[in-house]
DNA sequence: CAGTGGTCTAGACCACATC
DNA sequence: ATGTGGTCTAGACCACTGG
């Protein structure tokens, strides 16, 4: 006799809190404002502040608010779009982008990288650093693998160091003739040194984006860059969606 | 004299807790197998038991493990590549694809949709569901908004339900003449009815994929696709890539 | 039924930013 | 010095799965 599913699973407290404080962040604050701290918070809804937590914390996941340690907690702008597939089959650092080139070292990739560069596990390769902003902003930092023999005309590199060194190896590799690259996008944690760079704290939620370049019938770089999830939109495909998206 | 940082800030213990747990996964467990339990493990490691779920809820979000309430704990199979961009420029549905429509009904959509179709807050449009598979595992749950002056020949549709419905208003969009698309990846928590058909719980990670698709000089659809962000990496680009992958 | 992970509590202390 | 969010504890009970 069709009885909808009433008076079914009590929706868990945190759950609930989180419809309830999204309805406030839309209705009662303006971006930027800071709420009321954790403790008082969770006083006002009669719970636990670790359960108060629990909703606060999907929130920032999902790009509604934004802690910082120390300061408090605000209500975070929409996501910005960041275009990752701007130009189809471009080599990285070619033309002006937003990156910025940090340094460059020699040094054994991790593991996964190593085995889509088909190198052996413990060669060294160049490993050259990048930051991205937007808007004065870190979003993402990137690690770009390059192994030695897929730039053999550089030479003399070891004078160089920092910044120069790191555009010396993306010009040799815009020599190259690009003959096609894939990406991939997946859910991770920040390690360290890139929490550092996109001033978060280690293990905060980030996108992955691995991107693989051909030229001359093999991979001949992989980049994995590290973008902040909290406050990013991958966008990917026609050059007119900046344009028109909200 | 070079005092490499040491004594430094200490570590989070869950921090510390999940560099140990995952290379206890990389050389002592196989992919399947059942870990302790949480307690026994809060146990073994000397932490309270929050402070072991901590650690076990970052593995998770890396696509390490697996939780499953009333099971245990397992670790997971490395993620699977889902391809998100692997024919360019195609209607949802065309030729044979991993989707699967399951019904379709007249709804107004959520405000972001209905500013990205420019149409009216309140307009109900054709909302299309549709599911997505992997090796038998659903890996996402798509809605697709398709406004009913996008598709003005779809006629006496009264009559259709469920998939028949939802096949019905793919054919018609299919006739039309696609003149572009782009998509955009973020990150968010799954609604309850998405995390049902994706056999998660409410508020679970997911990686949010935005389509829109343009014909007649405007935007025609928007789909709004769900994917597990625990077992999902999505792919871009060539071909040629899902081949080589690892 | 017993055993699992999921939720929740009421505290405590710490790291950090700001004044 | 004060106030913030971040970490951690030791418990409790609930929801779910499986034999």
């Amino acid at each position: 006799m069709g009885t909808t599913q009433l008076d079914t699973v009590p929706e868990p407290k945190y759950w609930h809190l989180k419809t309830v404080l999204t309805d406030a962040l839309d209705s009662e604050f303006a971006v930027g404002e800071i709420l009321p701290n954790e403790r008082e918070l969770a006083a006002r809804f009669g719970v636990a502040r670790a359960t108060l937590r629990q909703a606060l914390e999907q929130l920032e996941l999902e790009g509604r608010l934004q802690r910082r340690r120390g300061v408090g907690t605000t209500v975070a702008p929409p996501r910005v779009g960041v275009a990752v597939g701007d130009a189809e089959h471009s080599w990285p650092g070619a033309g002006a982008d937003s990156w910025q080139p940090v340094d460059s070292v020699l040094a054994a990739p991790p593991a996964a990288v190593a085995r889509l560069l088909g190198t052996a596990a413990d060669a060294v390769v160049h490993t050259v650093r990048r930051t991205r902003g937007n808007h004065g902003q870190p979003v993402a930092a990137e690690l770009l693998y390059v192994p030695a023999d897929s730039v053999p005309s550089l030479t003399a590199i070891g004078a160089l160091t920092g910044a120069g060194r790191a555009r010396a190896v993306l010009r040799e590799l815009q020599r190259l003739d690009l003959e096609g690259q894939d990406r991939s996008v997946e859910l991770g944690s920040a390690r360290a040194d890139d929490a550092k760079q996109l001033d978060r704290l280690p293990g905060s939620p980030v996108l992955l984006v691995t991107t693989r370049y051909y030229a001359n019938g093999r991979t001949v770089a992989v980049a994995v860059a590290t973008y902040r999830a909290d406050t990013c939109k991958l966008t990917f495909g026609d050059s007119g969606m900046q344009l028109l998206a909200g």
